[in-house]
DNA sequence: CTTGCGATTTAGAACCATTACAACTTGATT
DNA sequence: AATCAAGTTGTAATGGTTCTAAATCGCAAG
């Protein structure tokens, strides 16, 4: 479970698509965002990675991590100051921030109720993201 | 126009229900973000004020927004890494940020649109608030 | 193969927004 | 006037991130 890309080709080729090289270190890091859909700041994907390549430095977590994020299969979410976190998952969705314990969920945003939040913008504005962050408890069976 | 409170009566009560006292700093701050509705720093509170207040410091700054978002006349909204910006506008609204220039907008938020954003949210997830944040360029007449 | 060379990694310093701290001031209450 | 808590101030500390300069890597040309 580790060490393994799911996909290490679509990587690559995700990577090369934006001119940047496949390394190790940049397999390791995507590996660590995939495998466990929570939203990791960089230190704690730094925590999960070094068991991989021991000698990773924090920097290059945060180069990895950049370069994921500029070639698109990774978000940058920042809802509160305080550390950067990271999600891996593609598909449209909002977050949910559970103040009380720090965990964020993703949340399935149907099209159709994106489109009805696009749909607010007055003329003139022209939307290349939405960004929707709910805030609260998480209660009982979920 | 610059150093007058809109309203330095509702800002001392608002205080006090929060059990804060008025303050000649308070105010300033306060009347700093009502007079531009634009979504100011601390640091660009900080330089608004100083004419007002010259001896204010930047840690009063931030003690004041503190005790503003405190008593629910101010948001600290964060939508990036970097500095929280402050907004004193109480009506429901979305943010649209225009990468270009760096300028937020606050975008009307009807509440059936409102409605119906929280009604993506699954059991179990219990919302208090929710930001909405569109990133983009904004173009010709607005 | 070797060598050349830009991309990447690394450790550590620098940076910057924010918070913590301790001394001082203010102003309401006795 | 003396007391006392709340607020202000300058400055130090903190913490996440970025910068820098020196190693290292890995493909590509010779
Ligand atoms: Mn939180
Ligand atoms: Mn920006
Ligand atoms: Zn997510
Ligand atoms: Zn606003």
């Amino acid at each position: 479970m580790s060490s393994s890309v799911i996909n290490p080709e679509s990587l690559a080729q995700k990577l090369a698509d934006s001119g940047l090289r496949n390394t190790p270190q940049r397999e390791v890091v995507y590996s660590a965002l995939l495998t466990k859909r929570d939203h990791p700041t960089a230190d704690e994907v730094y925590a999960r990675v070094r068991s991989d390549i021991s000698s990773i430095s924090l920097a290059t977590v945060y180069n990895c991590l950049e370069a994921l994020v500029q070639c698109h299969l990774v978000r940058a979410v920042n809802f509160e100051r305080g550390p950067t976190r990271y999600c891996p998952n593609l598909a449209p969705h909002a977050h949910f921030h559970d103040e009380a314990t720090g965990a964020t969920f993703d949340i399935d945003l149907p099209s159709e109720i994106l489109s009805k939040v696009t749909s607010i913008l007055p003329p003139g504005y022209d939307a290349e993201a939405v960004d929707i962050i709910f805030r609260g408890k998480t209660t009982g069976t979920r």
